[in-house]
DNA sequence: CAACGGTGAGTAATTACTCACTCACTTATT
DNA sequence: AATAAGTGAGTGAGTAATTACTCACCGTTG
């Protein structure tokens, strides 16, 4: 074996790789209809009838991409452990962290806008997977923590797509509307821990004081 | 004037605004590249050609639309009304109302999120008139009420693009991504309100016990 | 009649997708 | 070892349909 030379045609698996990876970056970049085969071909290095060599159809390709595009799992070990400690900080701060992360590409939270305001029938699935892992989890913590009387009673899926919220607000600003930053990533994440543990109102410091009943 | 039998023509502006109505629908359900100038006409009811004869292309009839769609006024006033009693909780009431009331329509999210995604050159003054205002004006109040020492010191621009964040991002899951609503409206916001305000953390309601300090 | 609202029938370009075909490489047969 | 046959990657040149947009031409009305 060993094609040391100069091989010049790749695997059928490579070449899929290649495809999804160059396909997905123009679907992000510019959505389901405003990519043309030709684009996509012209990005991967092919010609566009190789294209549906492997995928039946344009619309076969972003399905492929939606499925294969599904990986959170090592977060989610991280969140698991801290919240056995009942590190209530820092399970928020793992969550927040991880999804306003500098060197995330907006490739992942692209297509899945692109896909929901699309309709694509896998927008969902993707959804399920990217998103709502990270809701359920959060609200199971959160409800748990409500019952020890460490938090407040409130309905816990609520108050995690509350959180979830404010960082996935925070990337969108960024990543979709193009505004800038102007706090460091560290300041960003530990403000909105912090906004979203003890809240915005002023808590006296200094509780031998009457506290105002009326 | 008053054609009152049977007017066969519309004047020239009738024939705009709904030329406008017709095509900001279908821009918001398929996107500028999804949606087919054949299909506004239709939609609008008069001939493709006629579309050409009141807006030069298709991207002049999508600008159009975002340059019409603004406005929002209305929320303001009743935001500073509030704003100089110094409630608080009503100031916030009073925004997540807004975003998260029953009836709104989601025809303008998702030309928001279309045109920001398929790089418009209006997505801007479009996100500007119909989000940053509220960045602006919710910011510079928590500002306020910081300096007073209602609030704690925050960055206020943060405080208010996390509260936006949740009432924005709550929307965009209800009406992007068809996740169910399962509280009412009205608990809804009052959660919301309430996480931002007083924090998830449970507080301490007997204070005259001492406080641990480490 | 003249101006304007309105249209049918185009057109050139682009689109997703197809097909007949070549080329590189592997395997079986002599 | 040489050759023949087969396999699958890869392509140039299409095609039918759709696209945004145009234009010569109506018909109503002031």
């Amino acid at each position: 074996m060993t094609p040391r030379s100069k091989q010049k045609r790749s695997t059928s698996q490579e070449r899929q790789a290649g495809l999804i990876t160059a396909a997905a970056s123009l679907f992000a970049a510019k959505g389901f209809n405003g990519t043309t085969t030709k684009e996509i071909a012209r990005a991967a290095g092919v010609s566009e009838a190789l294209v549906f060599k492997h995928f039946p159809t344009k619309r076969a390709l972003y399905g492929a991409i939606l499925a294969e595009k599904v990986t959170v799992n090592e977060l989610l070990e991280a969140v698991e452990e801290s919240a056995k400690k009942r590190d209530d900080r820092r399970v928020f701060t793992l969550i927040a962290s991880f999804r306003i992360r500098p060197g995330a590409d907006s490739t992942l939270l692209r297509l899945l806008l692109f896909s929901a305001l699309e309709g694509h029938e896998l927008s969902e699935m993707f959804f399920g997977k990217h998103h709502r892992v990270f809701y359920d989890h959060l609200a199971t913590y959160i409800e748990t923590r409500s019952a020890e009387g460490a938090f407040r009673m409130v309905d816990p899926l609520l108050a995690a797509r509350a959180f979830i919220g404010m960082v996935v607000h925070h990337r969108l600003l960024h990543e979709i509307f193009g505004v800038p930053m102007h706090r460091s990533h560290d300041e960003t994440v530990t403000t909105y821990v912090d906004l979203f543990l003890t809240g915005l109102v002023q808590q006296p410091t200094a509780p031998a004081q009457r506290r105002g009943s009326g």
